[in-house]
Parts: structure tokens; sequence; C-alpha cells
DNA sequence: ACCTGAACACCGTTCAAGT
DNA sequence: ACCTGAACACCGTTCAAGT
């Protein structure tokens, strides 16, 4: 039960992605009260100081997860495509991490200090890809992010089930390209 | 500093209101976190166990929170408007409840407990009055409510700078006027 | 009916001490 | 460099005891 004091064996101790994984795998099954230092220690097989050797704390924790769990929204799909359906990639992206992790959307929004530099990225590539399509590239940019936000922290209702959580997603792309449609015909 | 034991004299007590009152402070100040039974009841001059005999938990306060804070947003106003403007006027009211009280809403969003009966008379209502304009009412209340929730919470940037957080509201009213505009129209 | 102290089972985080 | 136990200052909630 007890683990040797001092520093492990080579390999023994944690490291900084075992830590993330855990700690989004905790985050998932318990939501924001779920995760807690202890009990992903617990999970990691090491005291909960010493997770403080590879995260600053548990906002930073949190501020990691946001960076991996959204770093693939922003990743460039070889050819690049017209405004258009490059802000509907990258909603979509956008909608599908959030519906994937919804605890962790709601863990940062709770979190101020938690909003992630990629959250930021976000946005700002948004905005500009708007500014192109349409004068009100705030406003549009503003609902567009709001509905993605909305529509796939509501995933959280279709706990587990595989089947209504693909027809909400349909759902959303329809939404998106009705949006789309209007902000780019007028 | 010590309270008497026992019940105390007439009026002494903390009352059901005065608890809901000093508990949205909290919130307003502290966020989540700043919101505990235990600083709750310091605030009152009380022990925190004293509380539990007028809510019955941490879940039960902040639920009862939201039917305080967004009862106002179902009041009928004097005489009846066409569906548009009874819309229009429920979601500018939703959204002045969300930004008064930001904190608010980002609690209840993490304690799934805590959605109050009155947040689902207000989809409710609106979905019914959205039945009367659009064939499309389902995806048009989501997109409405998503973006009152967004814009009402992003009013936690301007905290405390009234001038900032007017011009928001002006913002959405635009945005909300827009969008009615393009789903009452075509 | 309502308030109390004591207690239980938790938190995040710091710090000095180990290797 | 990294992990440790002990400690500090907190949590929500239950319970039996007071009036």
């Amino acid at each position: 039960m007890t683990r040797p004091r001092g520093r492990p064996a080579r390999g023994k101790g944690v490291e900084r992605d075992d830590i993330l994984t855990a700690a989004l795998t905790l985050l998932d099954e318990g939501g924001g009260q779920g995760l807690t230092m202890r009990a992903l220690a617990i999970r990691l097989g090491v005291t909960p100081m010493s997770l403080y050797h590879h995260v600053e704390n548990r906002t930073g924790l949190l501020r990691a997860l946001s960076d991996r769990v959204y770093a693939e929204v922003l990743e460039t799909t070889g050819s690049p495509a017209d405004h258009r359906t490059e802000v509907r990639a990258i909603l979509t992206r956008y909608h599908n991490a959030v519906g994937r992790h919804p605890q962790l959307t709601l863990a940062i929004f709770a979190e101020p200090g938690a909003f992630a530099g990629v959250s930021r990225q976000i946005t700002d590539r948004l905005t500009s890809l708007l500014a192109e399509i349409t004068a009100e590239h705030i406003l549009w940019r503003d609902i567009l992010v709001d509905h993605a936000h909305g529509s796939g922290l509501a995933l959280t209702t279709a706990k587990g089930d595989q089947k209504q959580a693909e027809s909400m997603r349909e759902r959303y792309q329809h939404a998106l390209d009705r949006l789309l449609d209007l902000l780019v015909e007028p």
C-alpha cells in the first residue's frame, strides 16, 4: 500500500501526459466535482503532492486539459478551402470537442483562470474568417460560438446513448448550415 | 462572538429569504467558490448547521436562487402582444437576469441537480411561441436561448464597468432583433 | 421548531525532509 | 529532480443535545 520514499526507480513516476489523461477521465465520469487532486493521485498510484511537480495547480491542470482537447480544432486540413467551408469545419470540430468532454467545458467556464490560449485562438480565427464574409462578423461569431457551446453542452443529456448523441450532432450540422446560409446570402 | 445555545429570542433567527439574499451576494462577489455554507452562515451570524433547517442542502439552495432570479422572466406584461414581441420580451428579460447574476447561471450549469423548474418553463414557453412563428421552432429556440446565455455570461467581463455592460446589453438587443428578423421574414 | 458543538469524511496546497 | 508524510486552512453534511 505504502510506496517507498524518495525518487522511485526509473519509469515508476508519473508523467505529465498520464496526469492529463487520467484527469480527463475523472472529469468525464464525475464532472468538476469528480476531478480532485487527491482522487487523481490515487488513480495514478501516487500521493497528491507529487502532482504539483508536473502541474502548477488545479487551475493549471484544467488549462492544460483545455489546450489538449481543443488543439485539434485549429488543425489545418490539407488544401485550403473557401471561407465558409473553413468556418463550418472549425465550428464542427469545436462542437465535437465540446460534445466529447462537456464537463471540461463547464469546468473551464466556472474557473475563469482556466480559460486557455487555444480558446482565444479559435474565436480569433473565426472572427477574421467571418470578416471576409459579412460586415457583421462580431455579431455572427458570437451567435455561432454560443450555439456551438450550447449544443455541445446539451450532449450531457445523452449520457452514453450513442444513438441520441449522433442525432444531436446531425441536428447541430443542420442548424449550422442554416445559420451560414443566412449570414452569407443577404 | 458565541451565540447563545437553543432557540434564540423571537426575530433573531435566520429566515429563508435572508439566506437567499445573502447567498446571491456571495455568489455575485466570489462566484461558485465564494458561496460556501460556512461563509454564508458567518455572514448571517449563525452556525452553518442552522442553514439546513431552511434549505435542503447547497444544491437546493442554488435551485431556490435560480427560481428567484429567473421568476421575473415569465411575468406577463399587461396587454398581450403578438408572438414576436413576446418572444423578444422574454429573451430580453432572460438576458437581463443572466447578466445580473452570471455566476448563478454558471453555478447552475455546473450542478445538474440545481436546474430549476423556472428554467424549463422559460424554454417551454419560448418553444410554443416560436411554433406559431416558424416551422423550425426547436432550432430557433436553441439558437436564441444559447445566444442569450452566451451574451449574458459574457457580462462577467464587464465586472463593475456599468458603461461597458450597458453597451453589451444594447449589442444583444441588436443581435436579437437581427435574428428575429431572419426567422420571421422568410 | 430551531439553533448548537462536535464529529466525519473530505478538499487544495505548502513545506521540510528524504533519495 | 521527484516523491514523501505531516500539517494548515478549509469544505458539506449528520447527529445528538440543548431550549
